[in-house]
DNA sequence: AGAGTAGGAGAACGATGGTTCTCGCGCAAG
DNA sequence: CTTGCGCGAGAACCATCGTTCTCCTACTCT
């Protein structure tokens, strides 16, 4: 038998995956089960619902797409660079083979008119995303309308991204940020 | 008994009404027959699965979306007022009570990955109204590259209204747009 | 008027999927 | 050793849903 945490962090992984690559109402408690290795008992005990077990999954999400993104900026030497570095970061993201959109926006489109929690959790990812770029801003020492603006355009990129299946729009979107920063 | 022409419209105006504002595998068959009035049968002599309605409401609605945004942006008198009538009508759109975002985005982010013509008509959809963007950038003798960014600052306007549900992002985006398009 | 047909209401069917239950096994405590 | 508990495997259960079928009504065409 393997123990709770590693049931756990499989279960999540296998989630991840599945989710995220075909969509939530599209995969069964028995494909994660299959996929995890995990019992659909142990499975039920650690997750009493599927839907506890999306949330759990986009709250990790989340967590570790925010961390990546700052680890990638946060490393470079200027303000201005770090803002720019988002949007390399996210050419990066585009071209992962798995790459298929903000998972947030899809968790949204797809139930956030019937479930609450997922509405509220993919609102307050795109804040702490906001959030994020709002400090980039504030520490390049530019106006706050700014963040918003280049929010505006990395959100647009990751859609325009996940339906053409290209990571051009990082590129393009990048470009225009340089326009916008050096303008504001 | 009801022309077949009017039950067509009964039912192509059911199915958007529900599949958007709830998500296309949230409604079922009959909960489109209670809404339109029309029988089972006829709705699917009339359209013979599911799935031939879901293509039939998207290619509707994209046509519909596109004649709005046009009649709105074309009755400006200047090419760059056409370019920034884009971001208001953006505005009138999030505006209305039953916005919930950009059908087809929340289309492919729920199907995208399971069924192909879902996918197809998505990126369909982002070409038309980029080409259109791109109609408008040129007729305003901006470069190619102009309308790939205000493309952006669109597409991340809807997905960000839809999320916060608030109309703000327009305004945003056309204030970022009018950055751009005087710098160009 | 009478026979045949189209249509409506809704039951029926089959598949799928979330959740729970049963069964049998292995291990741990007494 | 044996008793009981926790676990895995998978069947079972129940609701939902896409699709089709049945039955009955009403109208049309002669």
């Amino acid at each position: 038998m393997i123990s709770p945490e590693t049931a756990e962090l499989r279960i999540l992984d296998a989630a991840e995956t599945l989710f995220y690559g075909r969509g939530l109402q599209a995969v069964g408690m028995d494909e994660i089960r299959s996929a995890s290795g995990v019992s659909l008992k142990r499975l039920y005990q650690l997750f009493p619902s599927k839907g506890e077990l999306i949330q759990a999954y986009l709250r990790r999400r989340d967590i570790r797409w925010r961390q990546r993104l700052a680890a990638y900026a946060d490393a470079q030497d200027t303000p201005e660079e770090r803002i720019l570095a988002v949007f390399d970061w996210l050419h990066e993201w585009f071209g992962e083979p798995d790459f298929r959109g903000c998972a947030f926006s899809n968790s949204f489109g797809e139930l956030g008119a019937t479930s609450s929690p997922v509405a509220e959790t993919a609102r307050a990812h795109k804040e702490a995303f906001f959030g994020y770029l709002a400090e980039l801003t504030a520490a390049a020492g530019k106006p706050a309308s700014l963040s918003g603006h280049l929010a505006l355009l990395a959100e647009g990129a990751i859609t325009t991204a996940a339906i053409t299946g290209s990571a051009e729009p990082a590129h393009a979107a990048k470009e225009a940020a340089r326009v916008l920063l050096a303008a504001a």
